[in-house]
Parts: C-alpha cells; structure tokens; sequence
DNA sequence: GTCTATAGGATGATAGAC
DNA sequence: GTCTATCATCCTATAGAC
C-alpha cells in the first residue's frame, strides 16, 4: 500500500463511487472532483471509464475464481468443501471489499470480451457449487432438497456479505464464519 | 390485466428494461421505442422518468410493509412468523416480479420524499424482522447465533429470489417454499 | 501530470402542429 | 395521443499548451 500507483487511486476511488451510485450515475468528472484534478486529466492515468470497470470486476471475478478452484481440488467431503466456500467469500469480502459492488450490480456494463469472460467466469463457478452440492446429495451428507434452493440460499447470502460487512464492521471475521457456516449446515432452530 | 392504461403499460416496459439494464443505463428513447413510439409522447402520460421509478418501487415496497405488519400482528411463535415472512417474499416475488429489480438495485436513484418514504419502510421492516429473530432467541426457539447473521442470511436470499425464479420457472412454488423453509430452518445437512 | 478548450453525441424534457 | 423540432445540459474522450 505504499507506493499507490495514481491509476490505482483513480480505480479506488472510483470503486467507492460506483458502490453508493451505480457505474452509470457516476461521471468522469465525479471520479476526478473526488481527487481534486479535472476529468481531462484521468486520461493520463487510464484508457477509458471503461477500463475502470473491467479492472475493478476482472480482477476479483478471477480471486473467486481461483479460491473455487483450490476448493474443488481438496480431496474433501463436500459438507468440508462448503465451509471452505463461505470462509472464501468472507475472505474476499474482507479483503477486496471495493470490488464487490460493481462485481455484483455492474457486470452487465462490461463491454465484449471483458463481458463474455466475466459471464463464463461466473457460469463455472456456480456450476462448481452446484456440482459439490449434487454430490453431496448423492453420498447423503446433504438433505435432498431441490440443489437449486441450497445453492442460491448460500450463493444470494455470500454475494451480499459486503453490503452488511460494512455496517457492522464490528462482527469478528471468526465469531461471523462460524455462524454463518452453523447457520446454512444445522438451521436457526435451536436443538434442545 | 384487461383495460390496462398506457401508463401502466409504460412502467411495465420500463420495469423489464431497468431490470436488464439499470435506471440510469435505460433513456426515455429506449422505453419509448420498446413501445413502437417516440420518446416525447411518453409525457402525455407520465411526468417525468422518476415517476416510473417512484410509482414502481414504492408499489412493491408497500406490500412488504402490509405482509410485514400483518405477520407481526399475528399471534404465534418466532419460528411460524419466520415460516411466514419467507412465504410472503416468495408470493411477492411470484406476483410483483417486474418491481423488485428496481427496488433492490435503483431505490438510491429516488429523489427527495420518495427517497426518504422508502428508506425508512426499509428500515422498519428489518427492525420488525430482528425483533422476531431477538424474540426467537429469547424464547430459545432460535439458536444463539448473533442475530444479524440470521436476519442477513434470510433477507439476502429472499431479496435476491427474483434473480433466480425466472431462470428455472419450472420450479413449483409449494417445493420452492417447503425447501427453503427447510434450509433455513433445520440447515443443510442430512440427519439421518 | 495537469490544465483549458472543445468535439461529438446522448439525455430528459417542452412547445406546438396534427 | 402522437408527432417533429428543439433546448439546455450532460457525457466520454481528445488535442494541445504549460
């Protein structure tokens, strides 16, 4: 962090701006007031408005990417190989925090091949969790449920970590990877 | 459905392309031209782009308050308010999809009252659902997790329904609503 | 590395004819 | 109710001075 490169404060920047607004309500000459420089002078820095997008979603699409990976590789049970997919999307969401907004509501602005790898990205990483929870059904540690309704319970719940991780910054990253795994494995109902 | 007014058939447009799209990536032109006219004639029957987006999300947004306070009027136990609330999303998901998009990804585009309107009913629906949670744990019907693993947890997969119930439509809605309840309540994992 | 100036186009909205 | 014409403003991006 300390040598900052200025096109990775312009990215910060407007990583923050893209969160709070949208990618489309936020303007070059947003992006540049933030910094005390005029809008012209981005250009020194970065391409295009674009290349701000697909840096900021590419770049943590491929951190998930890479951790589902790992995870798929581990020679592991599947219940194991969950666990390990919800402590990744905390990690992420701690670490990467920027990212996330624009990953999750701005990926439709990306522009052609940064768009086409972006979706494929995101197609084999679900269908990498849908196979573990299909397996899992299959060797009869996961319920059978329909695989659909477990993926995206968990799946919608880790995509929007970061939106609350904020909030409550106070959570310990421990006490929150702990019960969130307790609460999609056992349920909220207390077993007496 | 019969005697729809062109309002009303302009907002239903305009729901699908913000769903694709985003408000602000979405141009008068392009409602417009979705419905075989020109884009100044649209204001023969609306007052402006944020009338669409007001009418569409406040819509949706008084619903979840009516179904909210009619749950927490109810006279039963945390876990059955729960089973509810979770019906009431999936209800709504089913009869107000074209809205929720919106509701979910635009609402920070509403301007003054309309702004102000929605956040606090926001804000009041998720007090009245941790309180039920708070309630829950109280009674010791609901484990002792931190309870806004819990309240996130759920409101994030509910929120985040109308992404995926269009995709695999097939899926019934008495499953859909037993597997979730299920997930949510007794977890993922198989008791044998 | 930042500036001013500006090109070239899209945007929300209005006026007034039909 | 729809049209054409248009306004005023905003947008991304470039050229060229300093």
């Amino acid at each position: 962090m300390k040598t900052q490169s200025r096109k990775e404060e312009i990215i910060k920047i407007a990583s923050y701006l893209f969160k709070e607004r949208g990618y489309n309500a936020v303007s070059m000459r947003d992006i540049a007031q933030a910094m005390g420089i005029k809008a012209a002078s981005l250009y020194n820095h970065i391409k295009s408005k674009q290349e701000i997008l697909s840096t900021l979603i590419l770049e943590v699409a491929h951190e998930f990417t890479n951790g589902m990976n790992t995870v798929v590789e581990e020679n592991t049970f599947p219940i194991q190989k969950i666990k390990k997919i919800i402590e990744l999307h905390i990690d992420i969401t701690v670490n990467h925090s920027e990212g996330l907004a624009a990953l999750n509501n701005d990926w439709m602005h990306l522009e052609n091949e940064d768009l086409k790898a972006f979706v494929k990205m995101r197609e084999d990483y679900e269908e990498n969790f849908r196979k573990i929870i299909r397996q899992g059904i299959k060797t009869g540690d996961i319920k059978p449920c329909h695989p659909e309704v477990i993926l995206f319970s968990i799946l919608s719940t880790l995509r929007t970590l970061y939106l609350w991780y904020q909030k409550r910054g106070k959570l310990d990253i421990n006490v929150l990877k702990k019960d969130m795994v307790s609460v999609f494995l056992d349920g909220i109902v207390n077993k007496h």
